[in-house]
DNA sequence: CCAATTAGTTATAATCAATAACTATTATAT
DNA sequence: ATATAATAGTTATTGATTATAACTAATTGG
């Protein structure tokens, strides 16, 4: 015989406020958390520019790396080539980019900016300035310092 | 008449390297790039045990929170409440929790982790200080102090 | 008591990420 | 040189995740 699906009720002292303690001993839980504010703030100074976090990544890769192929961005954004054709396409779509076949190459397409796609770029990465600045106002120079080289010794594994 | 939907090849020198130095500029990006770091390590630290981030980080709220009522998961979880019943559901069916209506509000369930639901969250959360140990051996104990601080001020808007 | 609210649930829709298979082209290996 | 394998981009499709609407039951507050 299965016992019944519902248990009995029990008197349960409410919970008031909750507890991340345990969860806060993780430094992966805080730069989480971290990240959660930084991203919020992130995704709504893009909304007027109509530009999400992977497309604008995609807009400052195409600027900085002039003529690089779609593999090549796809790998640096961390995303299957198939999900990375929509996202150029709409680029070039807006005319913020321009897809060319390479002579040497004629499988590849060169990515370029164009200049609608830098004037955009760049009012989005004044903007973004602007806002991490704002979040990051009360951070000491110094500190920030440190976190952003511990940031890079965790992400490469170097120990400089 | 519309112009040629294919662009004319042209000679392109072939980008060697991908830079992100424009990106690096942003707290942000470096905080995401050193998080991805340590989601990969979590993720395969969590799989022998079947456990996902938001389920292992849910049965640690539910352990540290006893009596912890589903919404307030959620919330804590930044999970909508549809989505948690089914994670819910399957640390109930794993005997990882119980899930008991509260006799004060009988709408409401209060969350329990059961004692094979502890044993596994010990298990797993000693399994992932191993491995965060692991990937922050080369970082200064200072340095993580101060990172930790400034990711927590940042997290919070606070000054101190 | 009635209206409004809340907890949990169900069903569903929208979004996002992963996989397979295809064409065209280039590189490699006898 | 030619067959084979590999690569770039694309298409179609699937799967997983996340969000939304609507519902029931229970509680709260006038």
């Amino acid at each position: 015989m299965k016992q019944s699906k519902r248990p009995k009720a029990v008197e349960q002292p409410s919970v008031s406020h909750v507890s991340d303690k345990g969860l806060r001993q993780f430094v992966g839980y805080n730069m989480k958390r971290a990240f959660n504010a930084v991203h919020f703030d992130l995704v709504t100074t893009l909304l007027p520019f109509e530009l999400r976090m992977v497309t604008y990544t995609a807009l400052v890769l195409i600027k900085d790396n002039p003529g690089l192929r779609q593999s090549q961005l796809a790998d640096a954004l961390a995303v299957e080539r198939p999900n990375l054709v929509m996202l150029i396409d709409e680029l070039e779509r807006r005319e913020l980019i321009t897809r060319t076949p390479v002579l040497t190459d004629r499988r590849a397409n060169a990515l370029q900016i164009t200049l609608a796609g830098r004037r955009l770029c760049d009012k989005a990465t004044d903007a973004l300035h602007v806002h991490e600045e704002k979040l990051l106002a009360s951070v000491d120079p110094d500190a920030r310092k440190v976190m952003l080289q511990t940031l890079y010794q965790i992400e490469t594994g170097k120990t400089e």
